[in-house]
RNA sequence: GGAUGGGUGGCAGAGUGGUCGAUUGCAUCGGUCUUGAAAACCGACGGCCCUUAACGGGGUCCGGGGGUUCGAAUCCCUCCCCAUCCGCCA
């Protein structure tokens, strides 16, 4: 959520970083312009309200003081003088609370600026790599490598037709050193987080709609989520940890020393994909439910472009650990989340595909996910809160890095390699093969 | 599911119809004292709106909404949330 007063006070500015997403690329200044319209008439209506409270309040103690008088009838000829006020106050506050409203809600659902050296771009293909953060290079096969659907179904332990019957389309069952993998890298990957530094938290997987306005999954991106309705009431499922642990600051006021402040979880994750009907619908790509580890910081200001890096290296990490090839790029206006104004994604090697693959997203979320939450900090030696900003980051996406180890670690048998870094949680397994 | 209690400033916690945005304590910040610190003492210390170049000034707000009243933190209704006890249950 932006700041209204930084809208006011910066149109031009906010205009121009509204227009680099080319969704508001025509339609920026009119944005603008409606919500500072919006936002004279709220001020106006607030003032009038204002002014006729504070006449009735006047009005109010004179009459009391005449009571206590005894001057009834200098009470009664007061009382006369503001008998129409009731009505105007109403009307009033009515039409105040009808343009705060509509100024939150379209502040609601505009997106997070895109910093400085977001690059502009229109899609996906306008993403730009990060060099220096590339590690490894396709590995080369004396084989036609297999994508891991049929590696999976092959070994017996991938099961689509009985999830299908189940659960229905995008679901699966992981069997045997499938299940076993799935739960190493969960392991693994919470392991090597909490030693960077991140505390293990297991969250709440059903969360209220304030939450998901904190992260800003609502009001604009409802239908993309799963549903439990409860009595009258509902809770969402989440589409990702980073909503339960964002929110884990929301509405407090956190002392400077407590930051950075990281956590990580290993959660479920349910997501009901809606509009991408099609995309990925072979394997375990794109599923309603996968298993993730997620990363927050919730960092003062000054610190979050530093922890944005630091968060993609804790998430690169697992991957330089596991050995798996993969580059970064740095998002495009055009590609960026809502909540985003500068995010990495990390895109592991999928022989199968042939392709590069997201595995991971890093988003800097600045102050904007803090506004939502009211989300702050008091920095030392000062009586004044300053919102906290706010990142999250996959550290990683468990069910497309069980993809990435089959593909890139499979052999021309259809077996699996257990790679070196998951030993430890294999249970002396060190290699997949079909019992 | 049944029965209670409760939501007040960063926290704790008063206030039950009239100069109450609100007593007090703690925390925080500034100052005095001190070689320095602590203690003690003095002072400051919420959001929002209007106004001002700024200092400042004014107004409004006691979970949300509605009602009673000239007037509501205070009384009534309703919704949301939190807590406790009983029952049931993993």
């Amino acid at each position: 959520m932006h700041d209204i007063k930084l809208i006011r006070d910066n149109r031009d500015l906010f205009v121009a970083a509204l227009a680099r997403r080319p969704a508001y690329a025509e339609a920026a200044d009119t944005t603008a312009a409606e919500i500072l319209d919006l936002d004279a008439k709220w001020r106006g209506a607030k003032t009038a309200y204002e002014q006729h409270k504070a006449r009735q309040n006047e009005a109010s103690r004179a009459i009391g003081q005449a009571k206590a008088k005894k001057d009834e009838a200098g009470a009664k000829a007061m009382l006369e003088e503001v008998a129409h006020l009731k009505a105007q106050l109403q009307a009033d506050q009515e039409e105040e609370r009808k343009y705060e409203v509509d100024l939150r809600a379209k502040l609601a659902v505009l997106p997070n600026l895109p910093v400085a050296d977001v690059p502009m771009g229109a899609d996906e293909n306008d993403n730009v790599e990060v060099v220096a953060r590339r590690f490894g290079s396709a590995p080369r096969f004396d084989f036609k490598p297999k994508e891991h659907f049929e590696l999976g179904e092959a070994l017996g332990m991938m099961d689509f037709e009985r999830a299908g019957k189940v659960s229905g389309a995008r679901f699966v069952y992981l069997k045997g050193a499938l299940a076993r993998l799935e739960r190493s890298l969960g392991m693994f990957m919470l392991d090597v987080q909490t030693a960077n530094g991140y505390l293990e938290v297991n969250p709440p997987l059903l969360v209220r709609d304030e939450a998901f306005f904190g992260t800003s999954q609502l009001p604009k991106f409802e239908e993309d989520l799963f549903w439990a309705s409860m009595g009258e009431g509902r809770f969402g499922l989440i589409p990702t940890a980073e909503v339960p642990l964002t929110n884990l600051v929301r509405e407090e006021i956190l002392d400077e020393a407590a930051l950075p402040y990281r956590v990580t979880a290993w959660t479920p994750c349910f997501r009901a994909e809606a509009g991408a009907a099609g995309r990925d619908t072979r394997g375990m790509i794109r599923q309603h439910q996968f298993s993730k580890v997620e990363l927050v910081s919730i960092t003062a200001p000054e610190q979050s472009e530093a922890e944005h890096e630091r968060m993609t290296d804790c998430a690169q990490d697992i991957l330089k650990r596991l050995e798996l090839p993969h580059r970064v790029v740095t998002l495009c206006s055009g590609d960026m989340g809502f909540a985003a104004q500068k995010t990495y994604d990390i895109e592991v090697w999928l022989p199968g595909q042939d392709r590069y693959r997201e595995i991971s997203s890093c988003s800097n979320c600045g102050d904007f996910q803090a506004r939502r939450m009211e989300a702050r900090y008091r920095p030392k030696d000062s009586k004044n809160t300053r919102f906290v900003h706010t990142l999250n980051g996959s550290g990683l996406a468990v069910g497309r890095t069980l993809i990435a180890v089959l593909e890139n670690y499979q052999e021309a048998d259809g077996t699996v390699r257990v790679p070196e870094a998951l030993l430890p949680y294999m249970g002396g397994l060190t290699k997949i093969e079909k019992v």
